[in-house]
DNA sequence: AAGCCGCACAACCGCGACAGA
DNA sequence: CTCTGTCGCGGTTGTGCGGCT
């Protein structure tokens, strides 16, 4: 037996929205709210539409203050430096751009940036390390038998790519000297090993994501070299920030995220690690 | 002018998480 | 504790448009 679905298929209109429906949703919401419950609302002002199509309707254009298209170059270091760090939580993302949605970074990301980006590739500086051809085939030692994704794989090229860009927004992290003094506090070699882990996954809940820790300990052993792992000063890292240590905390508050970012990066940050939180501190950074 | 192709964007779908009964 | 309904997310698909042949 299969999941009931949200709501009657046979009755609901789908494709684009026309300028009515805009109007009568926009409307709706703006004099009563939600209501806190999605699934209802379309009934309640005559909209043959499914509560979900409505909700993303309502989030990714029809609220106030939504921005659609014209990416500026910060905004698609924000982006990069995020994906490289978290991979495609673009509601996070999304989170550190006011105004912009998962939606539109994602297919920003999917049509252009990626593109953009990799696209580089051929143009690569020659000295810098490329990503080993076999990476794809990477074993897990002492686990099954598993590929890195296609996501990892990207990021892993990402990272590496800009690195080694001579005056890319990125090359702050090859300069301690340039970190925010709390991180400096850390022994640098090991710190920049942070920094230099991206694919380090957050807490295992499972057998499977145990895995994948294995899996990236090996990858990080591959790139930077036996002995780099760092996951006691990540979390050394980490426990400071979370800890409201005085340092740490004082800059965080006075990077250009504003409260609201800021809190929410806090609220997931379960989600985040202490790279994440690194790469998006150099967001706000200005050295 | 017509057909084809690729791109960009809007919208849908399915799933996991979560809250409340 | 289990079940049910809803939300939110990320991946995927559909569609329209512009450029090229």
């Amino acid at each position: 037996m299969g999941r009931a679905p949200c709501c009657d298929k046979a009755n609901v209109k789908k494709g684009p929205w026309s300028p009515e429906e805009d109007a009568k949703l926009k409307s709706y919401i703006e004099e009563h709210g939600t209501g806190g419950n999605w699934i209802a609302l379309p009934h309640k002002i005559g909209l043959k539409r499914c509560g979900k199509s409505c909700r993303l309707r309502w989030l990714n254009y029809l609220r106030p203050n939504i921005k659609h298209g014209g990416f500026s170059e910060e905004e698609d270091h924000i982006i990069c430096s995020l994906y490289i760090s978290i991979g495609s939580r673009w509601s996070i993302i999304a989170a550190q751009l006011p105004g912009r949605t998962d939606n539109d970074i994602k297919n920003y990301w999917n049509t252009r940036l990626k593109k953009k980006l990799l696209g580089r590739r051929t143009e690569t500086p020659s000295g810098i390390r490329r990503i080993p051809a076999d990476f794809q085939n990477v074993k897990v030692v002492g686990g099954p038998s598993q590929t890195l994704s296609s996501s990892a794989i990207e990021r892993l090229q990402l990272q590496k790519q800009l690195q080694g860009q001579k005056n890319s927004p990125f090359s702050f992290f090859n300069s301690t000297a340039l970190w925010p003094k709390f991180f400096q506090t850390l022994n640098s070699t090991n710190a920049l090993a942070i920094t230099a882990s991206p694919l380090h996954e957050p807490q295992p809940t499972t057998q499977e994501s145990s895995s994948s820790i294995n899996l990236d300990a090996e990858l990080h052993e591959l790139l930077y070299g036996k002995g780099s792992s760092t996951s006691d000063q990540m979390e050394y890292c980490f426990n400071e920030m979370k800890g409201d240590h005085e340092e740490g905390m004082g800059w965080w508050e006075n990077c250009a995220f504003d409260g609201s970012s800021t809190a929410s990066l806090w609220d997931s940050g379960s989600a985040l690690r202490p790279d994440a939180l690194l790469h998006s501190c150099a967001l706000g950074f200005d050295p």
